[in-house]
RNA sequence: GCUGUCAUAGCUCAGGGGUAGAGCACUUCAUUGGUAAUGAAGAGGUCCUGGGUUCAAUUCCCAGUGACAGCACCA
């Protein structure tokens, strides 16, 4: 006789076991055709389920974002099938729901390719209208097993082996068709509308492993309506349109080209807002008790040794051969090693500590090809980098002030919001399992005084010790991890660095590694990203174009740019024989923030008329006012 | 690195076994114009590189390089 109490808090009994459908359809008949999907005392269902106890039900609609997911992930079920149909003997293997959609992974002689998509999407469609029922059975392992191995599904019977014992194993029949799968499902094929799009083809290893056979994936889109499918497809054009290798061009900050890949050849314009960045950051450092140094870009192969870089990170290093030397020398892929070298000249006091170590350093890394990205991920950067050499228990402080620090600059760059990962030890790492223990202890410690929350991720950590990732994202939805801080006890150790204690005892310094915008390029990158080209006018690498509409006041003009210059702003003047018309819509493309327009009228008053990018409305300002105006909101936060 | 796609003018791209095109950008001339394209003329390409097939290759085939998407990697 189970009670089901519904999220009003009202209950409702039954004589017997009910499936989800009976509840809906007591409640009413418009509930019973809304109703996808259930949750059964916190747990989604099959609406078909039977509930035999006294148990809370909620019921799972279209408009919830519950059902989203489970469209997304019968469309995968759909997908599966239509490719099996029309191509036999392409293995099945996993097809979770992911943001904004789906991916299918097919085991398949011949990779799919888009040209496959047409005849597969019209399968699609044809499975979705014959509106099948998703049916749950419960099978026996072994039963599971030879089931999947007689159907010639390897993969799926891996699957099968390497579930937990005691995990009920479920198959869901949709028509003849069937997969291994943990549901829930909608009621039907049909439930899933006509609201998606196969994407993209790509590899993908099994199991996420590249020692493994390299699969066909098939990724695609799926909504509950075409509306949000087609506001989805338009926002992906507009994520385009803010491609930071697109706006680098069209604002001429940088190029790449063949003979130095991975390397940036920054041009004026972009060089000028990494300037603005790194002077930003300088000043933030110098104010936040930092030491800047200076360390060499070539260092013998000995050091990486005992830091142990070299034996885990070799493949990815930069040789540098000489000669008539026995020396091998590499191109720091890193600072730290070398910021330990200038902690260990002289002795260290524990008057010293927390003694902060900063380096705009130039690293070099032998990127896999397939990694590299614009300016994002590069085999040349420069880190923010700074290593804080303190004790044990100053890490949760030094952490409190590191997030602080992070948090006011994100501020400063406009990121309001941003993701923490928590990385904890990998697999391969140096160090003692009790000396992690430590570690990850006080980082967690200094995440909960630093207010910090963060999301787990288990394994990633850095193979001398744990860290912290602080995660911003590009404008088609890709993260990318820009600040990061680390506890290490490793390093210090293999290094022998070690500082007087007030016993005059010697001991061993902590060491945090840490990071606020990562490498210019890739935090540069992600400006572009975020404001789209359209950047405050402190980052903009030119703040004003002074255009003429007669030549009469060109004289004028060149006076307003040198009065802008003196004022500190980047300004240039348009004195070419077009008309303001032009000159308005070809500085507006480049993102040119503010065009002071003079004719003859401004000459005459000395005026200026500000027109903003974006907008159309001018303002018609004394110059010295302009300049004033300009100058202000030119000054960088910090300095504010 | 792996899988797939791609590589033609500065940019965006069309074309095609008989050495090449458009729009924008660029240069010149005319035009001095009031807030997102004034008009005309001109210049510009070893069709990524190297091999092969062919009477003939930028086009077809193979390899390399690079780019793009995803996967793997990211100290």
């Amino acid at each position: 006789m189970p009670v089901i109490t519904l999220p009003d808090g009202s209950t409702r009994q039954f004589d017997g076991a009910v499936t989800g459908t009976d509840i809906a359809a007591a409640i009413g008949p418009g509930l019973a055709r809304a109703a996808l999907a259930m949750v059964v005392n916190g747990a989604e269902q099959d609406i078909a389920r039977e509930i035999t106890e006294d148990a809370s039900v909620k019921f799972i609609t279209r408009k919830d974002d519950a059902a989203l997911e489970l469209i997304r992930h019968d469309t995968a079920h759909v997908l599966a099938a239509a490719v099996q149909a029309l191509f036999p003997g392409t293995q099945v293997t996993i097809g979770p729901s992911i943001e904004n959609g789906f991916y299918y992974d097919f085991a398949r002689d011949e990779p799919f390719t888009p040209d496959d998509f047409p005849a597969i999407e019209a399968k699609m469609r044809e499975l979705i209208a014959a509106n099948t029922p998703f049916t749950r059975e419960v099978i026996a392992r072994d039963d599971a097993i030879a089931l999947f191995e007689s159907k010639g599904e390897r993969f799926k019977a891996e699957l099968i082996r390497d579930l937990p014992a005691d995990q009920t194993i479920t198959i869901y029949h949709q028509g003849g068709w069937f997969d291994l799968c943990r549901g829930p499902h909608l009621r039907t094929t049909g439930d899933i509308g006509t609201a998606f799009k196969l994407m993209k083809t790509a590899g993908a290893y099994w199991r996420g492993d590249s020692k493994n056979p390299m699969l066909s994936r098939i990724y695609g889109t799926a909504w509950r309506d075409q509306k949000e499918l087609d506001a989805y497809l338009l926002q992906l054009e507009e994520a385009e349109r803010r491609d930071h290798r697109r706006i680098g061009r069209e604002m001429d900050l940088f190029h790449i080209q063949e003979e130095a890949v991975g390397s940036i050849f920054w041009h004026q314009k972009g060089w000028k807002l990494y300037r603005t960045v790194e002077s930003y950051i300088r000043r933030r450092l110098d104010a936040s008790g930092y030491e800047e140094v200076r360390t060499p870009q070539l260092v013998d192969r000995k050091l990486w040794e005992k830091s142990g870089h070299w034996d885990k990170y070799r493949k990815h290093m930069f040789i540098a051969e000489v000669v008539d030397e026995e020396s091998t020398l590499a191109l720091k892929p890193m600072n730290c090693p070398c910021h330990v070298q200038i902690f260990k000249q002289g002795l260290r006091s524990y008057r010293q500590l927390p003694l902060r170590m900063a380096e705009f350093g130039a690293c070099h890394r032998f990127e896999p090809s397939g990694a590299l990205h614009g300016i994002m991920r590069v085999r040349a950067f420069t880190q923010d980098d700074a290593h804080i050499f303190c004790t044990e228990d100053q890490i949760a402080s030094e952490t409190v002030k590191f997030v602080e620090l992070l948090e006011s600059v994100y501020k400063d760059f406009g990121f309001e919001s941003f993701a923490v990962k928590f990385s904890d030890r990998p697999a391969e790492r140096a160090g003692a399992d009790d000396v992690w223990d430590r570690a990850e202890a006080a980082l967690k410690t200094a995440c909960e005084a630093a207010g910090v929350s963060y999301e787990l991720n288990p394994g990633e950590g850095a193979f001398y010790g744990p860290k912290l990732e602080f995660v911003l994202r590009d404008a088609i939805g890709r993260d990318w991890q820009c600040g990061t801080i680390q506890v290490d006890f490793v390093l210090p150790e293999r290094l022998d660095a070690e500082y007087v204690t007030a016993e005059s005892t010697r001991a061993r310094p902590v060491m945090l590694h840490r990071a606020i915008i990562g490498s210019f390029e890739r935090f540069i990158g992600i400006l572009i990203e975020n404001y789209a080209g359209r950047f405050p006018l402190w980052l903009a690498p030119t703040q004003a174009v002074v255009a003429t509409i007669v030549s009469d006041a060109d004289a004028y003009a060149e006076e307003v740019v040198a009065a802008l210059r003196a004022a500190g702003l980047a300004a240039e003047a348009d004195v070419s024989n077009q008309k303001i018309n032009a000159k308005i819509r070809d500085h507006s493309l480049h993102y040119v923030p503010n065009i002071l327009v003079v004719g003859r009228k401004e000459a005459e008053e000395r005026t200026v008329a500000i027109r903003r990018l974006g907008g159309a409305a001018q303002q018609i300002l004394p110059l010295a006012e302009a300049i004033a105006l300009l100058k202000a909101e030119a000054t960088p936060p910090d300095l504010r």
